[in-house]
DNA sequence: CTAATTTAGTAGTCGTAACTACTAAATTTA
DNA sequence: TAAATTTAGTAGTTACGACTACTAAATTAG
C-alpha cells in the first residue's frame, strides 16, 4: 500500500504552524460566534476598531488607509466596509481633496455598537487566554517576534 | 465627533488575540503561496496529511474521521475531498460495512504530491520560525495550552 | 421488531481572504 | 505639458469555514 512507504513526517501536532492555525482557528470561532449575536463578524469588528483608533490620529481615514493599518487587502476591505455601510456603522463620503478617495466616518450607532462589541471581544479574550495569563508577555513577545 | 468620545481601548497591536490573528494569517499567506505552486491549498495539504496519518493507524479511514481528526467540519472535509479526488489524489470508495460512509485511499499520485508538499511545508515553517527557534519548545507549549 | 434517534455524507448560503482585472483620477517624469 | 506610472476603489472568481437543511442508512430503545 502506498501509505506504508516511511518518510519523514511529523504528526500536525508536534508542529508550531499546525498548533497556531488550530488555536487561531478556535479564538477566531469563539469570537465570531460572540460577536454575531450583535451582528458582527470578527473582520467586521477588527475594521470598525480600526476606524476608530485612525480617526483618533487623523482627521481622515480613507479606505486604503484603513486597509493598510488593519492588514487587510483593499478589495476585501472595500466589500466589508459597503457592508458596514448598510448596516449604517460607518459612512464613505467621496473625498473633497481626491476625487478616487472615500472618507470613511463611524456613525454614532457604530461607535455605540462597537462599544458594545468591545466588551464582548474583552470577555472572550480573558476566557481564551486565562490559561496564558502568567505568560501573557513572553506570548506576546513570541508572537510580536514572528510578525512580517 | 462621534470618534471623540474616549473608551477604553487597547491598540489593535497591544492585543493577545490580534497578534495571534496576524501571524497566523501571514503563516496561512506564506503557506498558501508556496503551495499554490504544486496545486495545493493549505487546507488540501493539511487533509492529505491526516489522511496519511490515519493511515498508518487504522485500516480504513472515512470522512467523518478524518474530519475529527484534522478538526474540521464534515461539510467543508466533504467538498475538498471531492476536489481532492478529482485531482486524483485519493479515492473515495464506498464502504462495504456502512454504505453511507466512504473510505479514503490517498493515491500514488496523492502519496508523492504529499512527499513533496512537505518539503515545502518544512521549508516555509522553518523561514517562519526562524525569530522563535530557541523558544520553540516554550511557544509550543503555551500554544498547547490555548487548546481546547 | 418497530419507532425514535443518531450518524455519514451532500447541497447550498454567507462572509471572509487572496486573487486578477478593470476604471478613473492623481502624480511623476521626460 | 503630454505620456507613463501609480494610486483608490470596485467587480468578479476560487476556496475555505461555519452554518442550516436535507437524505439515507445504522443504531438504540421501548
Amino acid at each position: 500500500m502506498d501509505t506504508e512507504k516511511v518518510f519523514s513526517y511529523k504528526e500536525p501536532e508536534e508542529n508550531s504552524g499546525y498548533l497556531l492555525w488550530q488555536v487561531t482557528m478556535q479564538w477566531q470561532l469563539n469570537m465570531n460566534r460572540a460577536l454575531g449575536k450583535m451582528g458582527l463578524t470578527l473582520t467586521q469588528f477588527s475594521l470598525m476598531a480600526g476606524l476608530y483608533w485612525l480617526s483618533q490620529k487623523q482627521q481622515t481615514v480613507t479606505q486604503q488607509q484603513l486597509a493598510d493599518y488593519a492588514n487587510t487587502d483593499k478589495m476585501m476591505t472595500s466589500k466589508v466596509l459597503i457592508t458596514l455601510e448598510k448596516k449604517q456603522f460607518l459612512e464613505r463620503v467621496k473625498d473633497p481633496d481626491d476625487s478616487r478617495a472615500k472618507q470613511l466616518k463611524i456613525t454614532k450607532k457604530g461607535t455605540q455598537t462597537l462599544k458594545e462589541a468591545y466588551q464582548i471581544v474583552k470577555q472572550v479574550d480573558d476566557v481564551f487566554f486565562k490559561n496564558v495569563f502568567k505568560d501573557k508577555t513572553v506570548f506576546d513577545d513570541l508572537l510580536t517576534r514572528l510578525i512580517k
